[in-house]
DNA sequence: TGACCATATAACCGCATAGTTGTTCTGTCA
DNA sequence: TGACAGAACAACTATGCGGTTATATGGTCA
């Protein structure tokens, strides 16, 4: 309503820092691998230590990386702590990148056999 | 149609691999506010230095890495490069990452006010 | 040709961070 | 209570990468 000026919907540089921090934390592999391990639901620590290949040191860290952020929900429960995705988002922004990669890599595999 | 399984749309960790390379190159607040003044239309060089306030250096480098990747495409005219968008996915990446950050401010600062 | 501008590249520095190892904390069970 | 399992944390290492400085490349004009 009080917008001074109309189409520059021009980000600051302190926004811009904070969209960079969210897309850095989808920029490491093993962190997509714990996200898309929770894709169908909540998994404790060991379970996803198991379904990752990392180890529970690691697999904790990035956890506590991705909770702070909001993206996963942590549950105690006894002895174990589920984590869920909290923010399902991520998985549209992953679905969009995917797509995207995968046209191009068709793309490129075209040229290798363009008149067949 | 030749899909063995069905649900399991697991990528594997090569493909994230690359999922996650893209994310990061989106993970630089420097490389964001390039491909923001990019939004328009295409611009030189050293319009882009002036825009993102970097060396003309560090600009160029980041150009690079965007180029490589197919998000920016580079065009010579005399003396000078141009650089444009090549992939606007980027802007609905940023969209989404950009929407879900407002919302979660926007409930925090609820938070500070809750009952008036 | 030589001077100059625009861009790219190379070499280097410093920092952020992923991964490891070892330890701590907490809860469960005997 | 003691022993043990699950999870988090601390300290450390190594590597990737953003930024800078200096230099090279290539195009334009006189």
């Amino acid at each position: 309503m009080a917008r001074s000026k109309i189409l520059p919907t021009v980000l600051s540089p302190e926004a811009l820092e904070l969209v960079a921090a969210r897309f850095k934390l989808l920029a490491e592999p093993m962190r997509l691998r714990l996200l898309q391990a929770l894709h169908d639901g909540e998994l404790n620590v060991t379970q996803l230590v198991e379904a990752s290949g990392a180890t529970q040191a690691n697999v904790s860290k990035h956890l506590g990386l991705l909770c702070d952020a909001g993206i996963l929900s942590r549950r105690k429960d006894g002895m174990h702590v589920f984590y869920a995705i909290a923010d399902r988002m991520v998985f549209d922004l992953c679905s969009l990148v995917c797509t995207r990669l995968q046209a191009d890599l068709a793309r490129k595999v075209t040229h290798f056999a363009p008149n067949h």
